[in-house]
DNA sequence: ACCTGAACACCGTTCAAGT
DNA sequence: ACCTGAACACCGTTCAAGT
């Protein structure tokens, strides 16, 4: 029986599709040039063949991982029908978003790229021609695009990303902080909600995301006139 | 004449600084357990002393830059004089954002924590102390402070962060960008504002900051009722 | 208690060589 | 054109040894 890559020949897909496979099992500091190359069964410089080198694979996973945003909302919009700006934009941030929750760690790469990805450019086309067809001007819908943040690619921005369990603590040390951060911990205690693992994050509900996103929709409707 | 590491013993917080410095002149790539050794004229080793390890002296970055935000709203504050809810947050978001305009690679490097520096509690308990007594219930600011996102230390995250120059683009490619993308050309056109250095990344300018911020202090002063 | 220096197991990347 | 294997310059971290 041949080898693998005897049949297959490398190509910059395959060698992603391998790298975001890895990322979502192993994490993202396991796609490493050594690493990838060994789970398809070639030497660590056979990569630089398809790709310049690491940064590039890295910005490479951010566009797959993009690029599956964009066909996602291609599907829910094709037999989703037609609606208005407001409910569009909210349409697609939340498809957006079940994509991110199968790459988990894509919102923390994508902050450390310094390149945009060619394939969100296609997002934020589609975003301006929606706001602007729904009468924004394009100073307004500018700022809008920037008051959405990383909304676009379906996450809010989680400030730490505290991994789960962590917050074990010993009985002294609640007493020590419950007396130093009275609000802190009567918010935690009126507010235990579960984490029922659909997050991306720390709080990083379905529920916290949609309510930023209709505070943000509202205001811009309030913005925009009756 | 003695060396400097002979008067002056090595110590978590001439750590800390030393890396601090490198970080703000050399970029946060360059912090290396064994670079920061070398500027303190030590061997790396000797850093295992005051810190478990690489991730600590990260943690450690993080936690002395947002020190540094509490201390600087201490000082405004303090000679500032007392307002109502919705201006104190707004003093305190755009305050903590001087202090990230001197370290703009702390965001980026947050981003990546996976705990909470132990100085950020002070800052979100003060939040929701502010909060409360205006008169929101602790659900309303729990949610609060998620919309705000990464504000309370004075930044808003930008998605992708392109270095200044590296837009060139050949003649015929703008104008195969222009077909394709014709309202992110014609908002591109229509809102070249001079980037004036004064930014943490792509269009960051102090302005896109203040509507944002405004957009959501005006939502939520709406939440609360008249 | 604090610091050293050699060593180990990993990186990304170069280079010259193979087919 | 594509892939290899050795080598280089870096990492973070271990360990045993110094003072």
């Amino acid at each position: 029986m041949p080898t693998r890559s005897r049949r297959e020949p490398l190509s910059r897909d395959r060698l992603l599709a391998a790298a975001v496979k890895i990322a979502d099992t192993e994490g993202v500091a396991a796609v490493t040039m050594r690493h990838v190359s060994a789970a398809l069964g070639v030497e660590a410089m056979s990569l630089y063949h398809h790709l310049p080198g690491k940064e590039a694979l890295l910005d490479g996973l951010v566009d797959t991982v993009v690029m599956e945003v964009v066909e996602q909302i291609s599907i829910v919009e094709e037999s989703g029908g037609t609606l208005g700006w407001q409910a569009t934009l909210r349409r697609r941030f939340l498809t957006a978003r079940t994509v991110m929750l199968r790459h988990p760690w894509a919102p923390v790469l994508i902050g450390t790229r310094t390149s945009i990805p060619p394939s969100a450019y296609a997002i934020y086309e589609a975003l301006l021609a929606t706001m602007v067809e729904g009468g924004f001007s394009y100073e307004l819908a500018h700022r809008a695009l920037h008051s959405f943040g990383s909304m676009p690619l379906g996450f809010v921005q989680e400030l730490f990303n505290p991994a789960p369990g962590d917050d074990d603590m010993a009985e002294e040390e609640l007493a020590a902080m419950a007396e130093m951060l009275p609000h802190l911990t009567a918010m935690v205690a009126s507010e235990i909600h579960t984490n029922d693992g659909d997050t991306l994050g720390w709080c990083d509900s379905q529920n916290e995301f949609e309510f930023t996103l209709d505070l943000l929709l509202d205001g811009f409707a309030r913005r925009l006139g009756p």
